[in-house]
DNA sequence: CGCATCTCAGGTCAACTGACATCA
DNA sequence: CTGATGTCAGTTTACCTGAGATGC
């Protein structure tokens, strides 16, 4: 559906590059996330997760427990949508919901041993995955793909 | 208008970033790609267009004249959607619609000088906006970057 | 009081699907 | 008949907002 395919004539004699669509870097990001995305939840899907179990799990195990609100900040999943997330990890025993002493408002959330298993079938998973996406790169290419990739986001995170 | 914040900042006593999951292509990549989304509709809704407005006019300058389901093919916007985009563009006159005199199924879509002349803002409009979008990087940078992400693309749009 | 937290009930938008009438 | 085309209606999913209840 992407494909530029079948072109029925040239240009008639305009001044511009051709191709300007598929170079717009901002085209190409859409496009490439579409099918990244795609590649990502279907292969979680078939690990019965999704992608902000994932974040949350690991986000647990990187940086320790926490209220739902330090989760969101952490994981940039929103408040509100935190609540069904942490709901269907609960449900699955991935994760514990204790209300914290300290705070009546808040819950602490805990990663429990079987989230802890999950996460690395998660992260196994992943690395597949990202070798599928990644797949025409080369190993130096990949880690420079990444570094723009960081240096353009953290610039627009920061101007924001 | 695009100042959201309903994620909360990161300024408690967070520990240190995760690593997994910031390093993440697939990760990067949708988050980059939000941020580039808005950036490019903030700025085409200020010139009173859209992203499809500028893929159609583009498409139709580039490979001159088609019927809706070559523009659909040629841009990747689906045939449905693109209905009512062309609805937009043919109301402000930057297309015109014409049936097919050799096959009553079709229309044919032509670009009006107008459009031509709108297109060419359009063009200014986003040169500018990517200028913003990848201002972190050299111009040798975003060379690469543009042509790490067409491979990228490239391989995913043939491999499904 | 103002402010944070959890929760729910939405709202918008883009991507996508299905069906239908028309015609080649 | 099969199959392409233009159109419309509808689903799904992220992302995002707002407000209420509770507690600091």
């Amino acid at each position: 559906m992407t494909r530029a395919e079948g072109v029925d004539r040239p240009d008639d004699g305009t001044p511009r590059t051709p191709d300007r669509l598929r170079r717009r870097a901002s085209r190409l990001l859409s496009q490439l996330t579409t099918r990244s995305d795609r590649l990502i939840n279907d292969g979680l899907a078939r690990a019965d997760a999704r992608k902000w179990h994932y974040a949350v799990l690991a986000s647990l195990q990187e940086c320790g427990p926490g209220s739902q609100a330090t989760l969101s900040r952490r994981s940039g999943i929103y408040r509100s949508d935190l609540v069904s997330v942490l709901n269907e990890l609960a449900e699955r025993h991935l994760v514990e919901r204790a209300p914290d002493p300290d705070d009546q408002r808040r819950n602490i959330i805990t990663i429990s041993p079987q989230g802890r298993r999950h996460l690395r079938r998660l992260d196994k998973v992943l690395d597949d995955l990202h070798d599928e996406l990644l797949a025409p790169l080369t190993p130096a290419e990949r880690d420079q793909f990444v570094q723009l990739l960081t240096r353009l986001l953290d610039h627009h995170s920061r101007t924001s």
